[in-house]
DNA sequence: CAGCTATGTCAACACGCATTGACTTATCTC
DNA sequence: GAGATAAGTCAATGCGTGTTGACATAGCTG
């Protein structure tokens, strides 16, 4: 296997000299790497491989491992934020898309499984907490809205997080009666999440 | 530091021949290792150490990491299952722990970490599904009975997960009214879920 | 075209880890 | 008490990894 990709990858391509480009590629191929495999088992070969180009480069570029890190993860929350989700249809969209297969959404929750990697490896933990707090709970702070936003957004985030590591887990989209259940129930759960309670002021 | 707990332990105690004991202490030690680092950041010559052995006995009680990594697995599940819960305060209980800081429960959730980790860490997430099954979302359906109990059971875990995570990387206890809208919410849920549906048969 | 600089390549190094087999010694049996 | 066997120790090996600095060259600049 080792043999047969160095031999098909050496003649390919010379790779035009493209500094950005470089560094881009190699940015684009760790959000992948670290998303999937947490940063402790992404490999900084395998990377560049990826990207199609020396690990040296990743040290030009970036400077070392956890660096990079640091970089993809804040290029990763940069993306969209909380965008602009339809309030009436949120709950209800969120519960389907949970309850299909990990594959079908890649693109979309790459950068929340990235979070979860980064949030559960003792190594990177430490380094999230600020990142978090802007990026993460606070849109979704932001969002909600209402009274007790703060403590609503932190339920939020913390359920969907746990949905997501079921999903991962699970590996495969529910069926059948107990697709339909699930969905009901954990949309009620964003549901009440975002009506503002009846508790006292 | 190195030499400091080479000079102390050495010469402390010769340690009784007893092959069950310390076959026990290294299971003992290492399930407290992967709970807290996970499979992949965890060291055998670390969880040794925390035993008192040598790292070759590992080999020979167990046969190697997955092994052993296996076999506290299955023995941290073995604890207690779905123990007896109070189903009045179940649900109040479980939310107050998990506004708790994390510090303060270890005992009690770290066979739970220890599955967070286990499903995180890609090595491991492969070795789960079984034991998931049985010994956790099984249990949990057991306990809360009704109709769909197996998609509400899915809920509850999945949501419980994400919970502790959310603990995890807050790293200290919720105060304030913040935390008690948070439990709130979060008992809430767990109630919720308790509840038979109110759809179709 | 000559020469410079940014860009890319290569081969090694150092380190930590799991694994392994040969060696030592306690504990038990006859 | 002599010998056997289980229990524990030690040192070394091999592998994968991040890191590093020396080297090659494309592409621009004068």
């Amino acid at each position: 296997m080792s043999d047969a990709t160095t031999l098909a990858r050496a003649p390919a391509e010379p790779r035009k000299r493209d500094a950005e480009a470089t560094r881009a590629a190699i940015l684009n191929a760790a959000k992948g790497h670290f998303a999937r495999l947490g940063y402790d088992c992404a490999v900084l070969r395998h990377i560049a491989q990826d990207a199609g180009v020396d690990v040296a480069l990743v040290k030009r570029y970036f400077g070392g491992k956890e660096a990079l890190f640091v970089e993809a993860l804040k290029a990763s929350f940069l993306a969209d934020g909380m965008r602009a989700w339809d309030r009436a249809t949120f709950a209800q969209e969120i519960a389907i898309t949970l309850a299909d297969s990990p594959h079908v959404d890649e693109e979309r929750t790459h950068r929340f499984q990235f979070l979860l990697r980064a949030a559960t490896s003792p190594t990177t933990a430490p380094l999230l907490n600020v990142l978090i707090q802007d990026r993460f709970l606070e849109p979704i702070r932001a969002w909600l809205g209402g009274a007790d936003a703060d403590a609503r957004a932190r339920v939020l985030a913390a359920s969907y997080i746990g949905f997501l590591v079921e999903r991962l887990v699970r590996g495969e989209a529910l069926e059948g009666r107990e697709r339909r259940v699930f969905i009901d129930r954990v949309s009620a759960i964003f549901a009440g999440l975002m009506t503002v309670s009846d508790g006292p002021p």
